[in-house]
DNA sequence: TCAGAATTTTACCATTTGGTAAAGTAACCC
DNA sequence: GGGTTACTTTACCAAATGGTAAAATTCTGA
């Protein structure tokens, strides 16, 4: 065994594993899983090459371990939508969850961002296996609730994709909003966001 | 002058130049700058890797032609926005063509991405110069409408982002959507687009 | 305290990558 | 046709990159 987490991992295992995932966090959501490279981990991991090699099997490994890590972080906001709520308060409550990860997991969103723009080669079973599944029983919900007159008839599926399009262009594009803001804006852009789906969703007479 | 572009481009100067951007843009858009290669780009052009250099100074030289004509393919559907149109009838043809430039140039659209998502850096000084001009102009445009009540009141802004963001996801999240929907769905896209932006501009009583 | 296990460092290596030099081939113009 | 220019290929190279072997060091429990 050459694998030195078989077991229960001891402290120095956490913090080290820790420090790693933390630092190729950093290095693969700003350049993406082929541009960032093990010495850039390394360096902001404050651990040496062979060392992180040492804790994890690889560049992949590292990569793999992040996203799984991250899919659970991911589809936190979506499972705590309640049937039992109000549908209205529930899906703007969705999107307000997401907008708040935006704002205090931008590198989260931008690791995401980068593995989906390309093809998401390493994730694909996850989305078919943790996602999906989740994706169509909330679909489902939405369209209940529609169907029960308590919201107006949109399509659930183009729903769902534009909160996660407008939540998450504020950590995914955030250079460009800098740009054009002068600044983020995150009270703007609840604001805004809250009109927006209010507007759509309140049934019409 | 080892430059051979200085004068008039001849026929093959630019089908080659054509060739190899064609091919960089098809392997940028999918590993993103540091991700990408010139041999994949060489590959994908049919021409060898020194006859690329010979067309270009370099692997940034080709990104940076790259971005620079997406530049203005991407401005147009913003500029075509007519101050003297009907507003929501103007705000809603900007929605689809920004859509059909999802689905027609799907790779454009994840080259920007991949570039704004890695911060920018060969870009900031475009976004500066020719797309913060162009949206603080069409912000203004759009509160001249909202103060004359020919548009619900909403931060232009931000609405511009909403816009951005829910008509290229289709494009840089085309690898999630392809998944969750088991293929594309443009058609649904549309409708539920027009019907979000229709419902938060139209002005209320 | 001390043997064995866990962790870290040092010294490497093979491959890939962006890029160059220079010789060869094709195109053009008189 | 021949000289000049434009283009293409061949043969490289230095640096960067993912990864390994093994020695050295630190921890840990009996």
């Amino acid at each position: 065994m050459t694998e030195p987490r078989e077991k229960k991992p001891s402290r120095i295992q956490q913090r080290n594993r820790g420090k790693i995932l933390d630092a190729a966090l950093h290095v693969f959501s700003q350049h993406g899983y082929r541009g960032a490279t093990l010495d850039q981990i390394a360096e902001a991991a404050g651990i040496s090459k062979p060392n992180i090699l040492y804790y994890f099997n690889g560049k992949e490994d590292i990569h793999v371990t992040l996203l799984s890590q991250l899919m659970e972080t991911w589809l936190d906001p979506l499972i705590d939508m309640n049937p039992d709520g109000d549908p209205l308060t529930e899906l703007l409550g969705y999107v307000q969850r997401k907008l708040d990860m935006s704002r205090d997991f931008p590198r989260e969103s931008r690791l995401f961002a980068n593995e989906i723009l390309q093809g998401a080669p390493r994730m694909s079973p996850h989305l078919e296996a943790a996602l999906k599944p989740l994706f169509e029983e909330k679909c489902a919900l939405i369209q209940t609730w529609i169907d029960a007159g308590q919201l107006a008839p949109v399509s659930p599926a183009h729903l769902i994709f534009s909160i996660w399009a407008t939540t998450q262009h504020y950590a995914d594009f955030d250079a460009q909003v800098q740009v054009l803001l002068d600044g983020p804006d995150y009270k703007g852009a609840e604001e805004y966001l809250v009109r927006l789906y209010t507007d759509v969703l309140a049934p019409k007479s």
